[in-house]
This record gives C-alpha cells, sequence and structure tokens, in this order.
DNA sequence: TTTATATATGAGTATCTGTTCATATATTTG
DNA sequence: CAAATATATGAACAGATACTCATATATAAA
C-alpha cells in the first residue's frame, strides 16, 4: 500500500531525524552522518529509500551530493505530526 | 521518538486500513475486523496501539465498543498523505 | 592514470514487529 | 449465577527491517 510505504518511511528513527535535518536546509551525506552520529552508509541506505518514496531529492556539487526534502508535503506532515504529539 | 512512533503507527497497512476506515465513521471492534478481513484479535491488537498514541478514542454501547478517530490531525495526516502519493 | 574523497550498494545478521492461538475480562440476558 | 457475546491481552513464532562490513562507483586532483 502506497500510502502506508509513505508513513512507515518517516516512522523509522534514523529516517525522521534525517527529515527533520534536511527541514532546515540541504546537506550533504557526509554533514548528515556526522550530525546524525551515523555511519554514512547507514545513511546512504536510508536516503535511497527516502528518494525511491520522493520525499528527498539531490543535487550534485562535484562528488558532493546535497540532498534536500523534495517538496511541501513532507515539511506539513512533519509538522502537523509535531502539533499532534503536543498533548 | 514520540514523533517516528507517530508515523510508525500509520505506517503499518492494518492499522492504517483501521484509521482510513475510522475517517469514515465510527465502527465497533467486529466490524472493523469483518470489514479489513483480519481477526478481531488482530484488529484489537493494533487499536490498542492507536489508543495508547492518541489516534483513536472509543466510547461503550453496552458491550461493544465504537471506535474513532480521536483528533483532527489524524484526519490531517492522511490526507496529506494521499496528496503526496499522487505524483 | 593513479590517488583520494564522497557516495552507493549487496549480503549477512541481530533485532524488531504483526499475527495467531489460547485465555482472560466485561457486559448483557436468561 | 450461568451462558453468550464483545473485546482485551500474553506468549510465541515467522517474517520484516536497519545496521554493519566489504566492495563498487563516481568525481576531482595530482
Amino acid at each position: 500500500m502506497r500510502l502506508s510505504e509513505l508513513f512507515k518511511a518517516l516512522g523509522d528513527v534514523t529516517r525522521l531525524r534525517i527529515i527533520l535535518a534536511l527541514d532546515q536546509g540541504e546537506m550533504c551525506v557526509c554533514d548528515l552522518a556526522a550530525f546524525l552520529g551515523v555511519t554514512e552508509s547507514a545513511v546512504s541506505h536510508q536516503l535511497r529509500l527516502l528518494r525511491q518514496l520522493h520525499l528527498v531529492a539531490n543535487r550534485r556539487k562535484g562528488p558532493i551530493l546535497y540532498y534536500r526534502l523534495d517538496d511541501d508535503h513532507v515539511s506539513q506532515l512533519v509538522h502537523i505530526g509535531l502539533v499532534h504529539i503536543r498533548e
């Protein structure tokens, strides 16, 4: 089911932290890894999933890939979620 | 992490189908089970999780428990999600 | 072209999770 | 109280999943 895949993607702590980080602005893989305190491999694996679901997109600058949120909905989902848990 | 728990709850097909069903109106456990084609036990287990996260609430009418979505955010999340996947 | 840096990917594994099955609790009726 | 119906819950097992580690690819610089 397409919709549950979307929420499942946001339902993992590492992936959600990636999304929250990118909500602040674009970031490359190595900075994401350092910021989150996980290996670059782990981040890369999760970014692939997020990419496939069009939650994130990237642009290349030389050897570096800068990731960003793919569209507004992602940010909207996160923020409504944040409102929900304040209760 | 609180926020990822929320999304994880929506990330399971059975639970999400429960949410989608309740978005149409309240329903009792046995009707939900019949509607979704799963055992009442399975539904009940998932409803407990959804209850703990305040995604659903219930009211008792005799021996029957009618479940409903707990607040607007739930519905909002689902609908934004639906918009996202149409792309 | 060799080396270095940045990222991606596949396989393997340990952990997590959803269902099933048996049983318990609650409410109503006889 | 006994029986019937509706729901909840615990334990156990099968399948899913996120990380690790080794390796591959890509770009840039020497």
